[in-house]
DNA sequence: AATAGGATTTCCT
DNA sequence: GGAAATCCTATTC
């Protein structure tokens, strides 16, 4: 797996070399292709925006660590912790390309297409059966049921705007392999 | 192809 | 009360 220094580090700077690394979970596994940075206090579609609240928490915590919430109170979507503990901070992960396990994934959203499996952040967890249990726990642990695993590189990297969030950063946030076929949206 | 509405938790005004 | 880091279905062009 890899280790907490990697994400200790700027959000962006995650985001950007999450790209192409593998997201294992309880056998599945899909190339990460599409991430976004998430800041906090200058980041007014962030969720630490305002400070504390117990949904946020662990954004202000270790990096390296899974972040899940509700959204629209329908579906989960996975964020991994970045920055020292204090200095909150985390990467939206929007996309994958299925790579073990999708038979299972299949099942779990009850879809037969393959690009329509993985291809958005509510999809990903609904096909890896990510939920709020999974709040918490280290993707940096070997023997865990959930982490991330250095992939094939991603060499034609492309930046947006964040998706879904009105109040847009100065700064592009969104990252993406341009070359993939399974990019949200 | 593009647009509109609904499901429904968490947090903010 | 209303918006939100979404997705699905139905309707209209």
């Amino acid at each position: 797996m890899i280790q907490s220094d990697f994400y200790r580090r700027d959000s962006a700077k995650v985001a950007r070399d999450l790209l192409g690394m593998k997201l294992v979970k309880n056998g599945m596994s899909g190339r990460i292709v599409e991430t976004e940075a998430y800041y906090g206090e200058d980041d007014p579609a962030s969720h630490a925006f305002n400070g504390r609240t117990e949904r946020n928490e662990l954004m202000f915590g270790e990096p390296g660590r899974i972040y899940v919430y509700l959204c629209y109170g329908m579906y989960y979507l996975l964020n991994v912790t970045t920055h020292e503990s204090g200095e909150p901070g985390a990467v939206l992960i929007r996309s994958l390309e299925p790579l073990k396990g999708i038979d299972c994934m299949k099942e779990n959203r009850n879809v037969a297409e393959e690009r329509n499996l993985t291809t958005g952040p509510g999809k990903l967890c609904e096909a890896l059966g990510i939920t709020k249990e999974y709040n918490g726990q280290y993707v940096t642990e070997k023997d865990s049921k959930i982490g991330i695993k250095k992939g094939e590189i991603c060499d034609c990297v492309g930046r947006s705007k964040r998706v879904g969030v009105s109040e847009n950063h100065h700064r592009d946030l969104r990252f993406f392999c341009k070359d993939s076929d399974f990019l949200s949206r």
